[in-house]
DNA sequence: CCAGACAGCG
C-alpha cells in the first residue's frame, strides 16, 4: 500500500495529506509521505509533530525536533514549542526539555504564558526544579495554571514544604488556587503528614465549592488516611456525592494504612458487590495492604483471585508480594518469582529489582543477591541500602564497607538508613576504627545526623570488640536518649566477655525500659551463670518469672524440598523424629573426639550437669540441622531459620558438625546470618 | 498549558 502513495507532491497537497494521515492516527503514511519532502515548511513539521506527540509517540516528536533543529533554518513558532515539551515531559527527558527552554529564549516566546507554563510543567515531569524556577521566574505575567504547575513541580521533586510554600504565595500575588491546585497540594500535606496545612486546604475547600470535585475529595480522603485520621477520610469519603474507583482505592488503602484490614477488605467488597470497575490499583492497594500488616496467606489468596478474576500480575503486584517469598523463607517461592520478573521483562524496573535483592538476602542466598544487584542497570539510595544491609546481615562487614565507598564514589547520596548498615555490617566484623570515622563523618560530610540507632551501632562496635567500658561512657555521653538498642548491643558484649558488673547496669535499664522482653532477663542470667553466680542467676529468672515475662519457646524451621519442617526443643512430632535423634547421638562421639566440649551455661533449667547436657541435644536448631543433613539431596549447603539468637552451645556444636559432614550450614537467627564452613562461623563468634 | 490511588532498605 506504502508504495502506491503519490510521490513528489508539490508542498501544499503534501501537507494537507499529511494532515489527513496525521489527523486520523495514521501517523506511518503521514512519516512516509513526510520522508519524502525534501525541505519541508514549518507548518508541516508542526503537524507532524504534534501528530506524534499527541498520540504518544513522544520520542519519534522528540527526533524530528533534533532533525529540525539540525537541517533547517525555519524558526519554530509556539505550537512546535508547545508539542515538544510535551513529549519532553512524558519521557523524562531533561537533556531535550533544555534544548526545547534554550529555543524558547532565542526566539522570543519568554513572554507568552502558555508556553512559559508548558515549560514549567515540563521541567515539573522532569524532575528538575530548578529549570522549571528559572521560567517562572523569568515570567512577566502569571497566571493560575503558572502557580499550580510550580507547586505540582516541586511536589514531584519532593519539595514538598516549596509546595506548599507556592500554594500559600499565590494568593497573596492574587490568584486564587483551583481545584486542580488543591488536587496537586494535598499529596504534599499527606507526604508530610501535616494535618494542620491539609485541614487548612480541607477549610479552604470548602469555603469555596469545591467539594463535589473528585479529584478534590479523593485527595482529602488520601490526606487524612496519610495523617492517621481515618475517621476524618471515612467522614470525607461519606459526604462524597460522586465517587470513582480511584476514590474507592483511597479508601481501601487508608484502611490498611491505618492497620485495619478487616476495614479495608470489608471496603473491597462493598466496592465489588457495589459494581464499582476494579483496576490494577485496586487490586494492589489489598495485596500490598495485607502484606503490610504482616498478612502474607490473605495476601496470596488475594492474588489468586486476582488472577482469576482475569488480571495478571503487574510489576507493582510482584513487587508487593516479594516479600511474602521472605516471609515464608521460601527460596524457592523467589526463585518462582525471579522468573516471572525475568518473563515480563520487570528488571529494568528499580523497585521490583531492589526487592529481589532483599528477598535472596533475607532467603541466606547472598550469592544470588549479589547477582541480581550486579545486573542491575542503574542503582539509587535504596537499592546500595539494601545490598549494604544484605551484607551486613550475612556478617560481610568488608563488603558492606567497600559497597558504601562504591556508593559514594558513583555519586548516590546516602541516608541515614545507609549508615545504619554500614554501621552495623562494621560491628559484626569488628571494624572498630573504621566505623569511628564513618560516624563522625555522618552529619560533617553528609548532612546525616546520627540518630539513636546510629549510635545503638556504636555501642555494638565497641561491645563486640570488648571495649566494653569505652561503650559504657559512649552510652553515657549520648546527645539522645540511649534505647533498648543501645543498652542491649552493651548487654550483649558482656555476655560474650563475661563482664557481670557492666551486665547487671545494661540488664537493670533494660528491664526498666522494656520489662516484657524476656531475652534481656535470658542474657543476664546466663552472664551470671557463667559467672557461677547461680543464686544471683535465679533471683534473675524469679523476676522475670514476677513479672509474668515468659521465654518465647525457640523454633527452628528448614525447607526441604516443597515443605517447611519446624522444630521446637526436644521435638518427636517429625516422621524422621527418630532418625534424627540417632544422628545426634552419632555426631556427638564424634564431635567429643574432634574436641568438641558442651557448654551448659546455656541451659536454663535447674538440672543436673548430665541431664544438662542432654537438654542442649535437644534444641531446635540442632534437631533442623540434622534434619537437613539426613536430607541433603545432593546439595552443598543446608538453611536453617530460628525466630531467637541462636544458643552458643549450638553455635559450636554446628561448628563441628559443618566440618565433620563437608557442608555449609546457614542458620539465620533473630539478629543475623551465620555462614558455618569448615570449623568455622562467619561471624567469628561474635553471635 | 495545571490534578488523584497501588511497589523496594534498618
Amino acid at each position: 500500500m506504502l508504495s502506491k502513495l503519490p510521490t513528489n507532491l508539490p508542498p501544499h497537497l503534501a501537507l494537507k495529506f499529511i494532515k489527513v494521515y496525521s489527523n486520523s492516527g495514521d501517523l506511518q503514511r503521514a512519516r512516509h509521505l513526510f520522508d519524502k519532502i525534501p525541505q519541508p515548511d514549518l507548518p508541516t513539521w508542526t503537524i507532524l509533530i504534534s501528530a506524534l506527540t499527541k498520540h504518544g509517540r513522544s520520542l519519534e516528536a522528540i527526533q524530528y525536533y533534533n532533525d529540525f533543529r539540525h537541517k533547517n533554518c525555519v524558526e519554530p513558532d509556539k505550537l512546535l514549542l508547545l508539542s515538544v515539551a510535551k513529549a519532553c515531559a512524558s519521557l523524562r527527558d531533561v537533556m531535550n526539555a533544555k534544548r526545547v527552554h534554550e529555543d524558547a529564549i532565542r526566539f522570543g516566546f519568554c513572554s507568552d504564558v502558555l508556553l512559559g507554563n508548558a515549560l514549567i510543567d515540563m521541567y515539573g515531569k522532569c524532575r528538575c526544579s530548578e529549570g522549571a524556577r528559572l521560567v517562572f521566574d523569568g515570567m512577566p505575567f502569571r497566571d493560575v495554571i503558572s502557580w499550580t504547575s510550580m507547586a505540582s513541580c516541586y511536589v514531584n521533586c519532593g519539595l514538598l514544604r516549596e509546595a506548599l510554600g507556592a500554594f500559600r504565595k499565590m494568593g497573596l500575588n492574587g490568584e486564587r488556587p483551583n481545584s486542580v491546585t488543591v488536587s496537586s497540594i494535598l499529596p504534599a500535606c499527606a507526604d508530610l503528614k501535616d494535618l494542620k496545612s491539609g485541614r487548612e486546604v480541607h477549610g479552604f475547600v470548602v469555603r469555596n465549592g469545591m467539594i463535589g470535585n473528585v479529584f478534590v475529595s479523593s485527595a482529602l480522603v488520601n490526606m487524612y488516611a496519610s495523617c492517621l485520621s481515618i475517621r476524618q477520610a471515612q467522614l470525607v469519603f461519606d459526604s462524597m456525592s460522586r465517587r470513582d474507583t480511584v476514590s474507592w482505592n483511597v479508601l481501601i488503602t487508608a484502611y490498611f494504612l491505618n492497620k485495619e484490614c478487616e476495614k479495608g477488605l470489608s471496603v473491597f467488597g462493598r466496592m465489588m458487590s457495589g459494581g464499582v470497575e476494579l483496576n490494577y490499583a485496586s487490586w494492589n492497594a489489598v495485596i500490598g495492604g495485607c502484606m503490610q500488616n504482616g498478612r502474607t496467606e490473605k495476601a496470596l489468596e488475594v492474588l489468586s483471585q486476582m488472577q482469576n478474576s482475569g488480571f495478571k500480575p503487574n510489576q507493582i503486584t510482584i513487587t508487593s508480594v516479594l516479600p511474602a517469598c521472605t516471609n515464608l523463607e521460601s527460596l524457592r517461592g523467589g526463585k518462582q518469582i525471579h522468573g516471572y520478573i525475568f518473563r515480563h521483562r520487570f528488571f529494568q524496573d528499580l523497585t521490583t529489582t531492589t526487592a529481589l535483592v532483599f528477598v535472596y538476602a533475607k532467603c541466606g542466598d547472598l550469592e544470588l543477591s549479589r547477582r541480581v544487584f550486579s545486573m542491575m542497570p542503574k542503582r539509587d539510595t535504596v537499592s546500595w541500602n539494601t545490598m549494604i544491609i544484605a551484607n551486613s546481615m550475612h556478617g560481610n562487614g568488608e563488603e558492606a564497607l567497600l559497597l558504601f565507598r562504591e556508593m559514594l564514589d558513583s555519586g548516590v547520596r546516602p541516608n541515614s538508613v545507609t549508615f545504619t548498615g554500614v554501621l552495623s555490617g562494621c560491628s559484626h566484623s569488628r571494624l572498630v576504627d573504621e566505623s569511628l570515622l564513618i560516624f563522625d563523618s555522618m552529619s560533617r560530610d553528609h548532612s546525616v545526623e546520627p540518630d539513636a540507632d546510629h549510635h545503638s551501632c556504636m555501642v555494638d562496635v565497641l561491645s563486640r570488640a570488648g571495649r566494653l567500658e569505652e561503650a559504657y561512657e559512649f552510652i553515657k555521653k549520648m546527645p539522645i536518649e540511649p534505647t533498648a538498642g543501645a543498652w542491649g548491643a552493651l548487654l550483649g558484649g558482656c555476655r560474650v566477655y563475661k563482664n557481670v558488673e557492666l551486665g547487671r547496669i545494661a540488664a537493670n535499664r533494660l528491664f526498666e525500659i522494656e520489662p516484657d522482653n524476656p531475652g534481656n532477663y535470658v542474657l543476664l542470667s546466663n552472664i551470671l551463670v557463667s559467672a557461677k553466680l547461680w543464686s544471683e542467676a535465679s533471683e534473675t529468672r524469679k523476676l522475670m518469672r514476677d513479672r509474668g515475662v515468659t521465654k518465647n519457646p525457640g523454633c527452628s524451621w528448614i525447607q526441604v524440598r516443597n515443605r517447611v519442617h519446624t522444630f521446637v526443643v526436644g521435638d518427636k512430632s517429625n516422621d524422621q523424629s527418630d532418625e534424627i535423634y540417632r544422628f545426634l547421638d552419632y555426631m556427638g562421639e564424634k564431635m567429643r573426639i574432634a574436641g568438641y566440649l558442651p557448654n551448659t551455661d546455656f541451659v536454663l533449667q535447674d538440672v543436673d550437669q548430665e541431664e544438662k547436657e542432654e537438654v542442649l541435644c535437644n534444641h531446635s536448631e540442632k534437631l533442623a540441622v540434622a534434619f537437613g543433613i539426613l536430607n541433603l539431596n545432593g546439595e552443598s549447603s543446608i538453611r536453617v531459620f530460628k525466630n531467637l539468637r541462636i544458643c552458643g552451645d549450638c553455635h559450636n556444636a554446628i561448628k563441628f558438625m559443618a566440618k565433620i559432614v563437608g557442608v555449609q550450614i546457614i542458620v539465620r537467627d533473630s539478629l543475623r546470618f551465620h555462614h558455618f564452613r569448615n570449623g568455622l562461623c562467619s561471624c567469628r563468634d561474635f553471635w
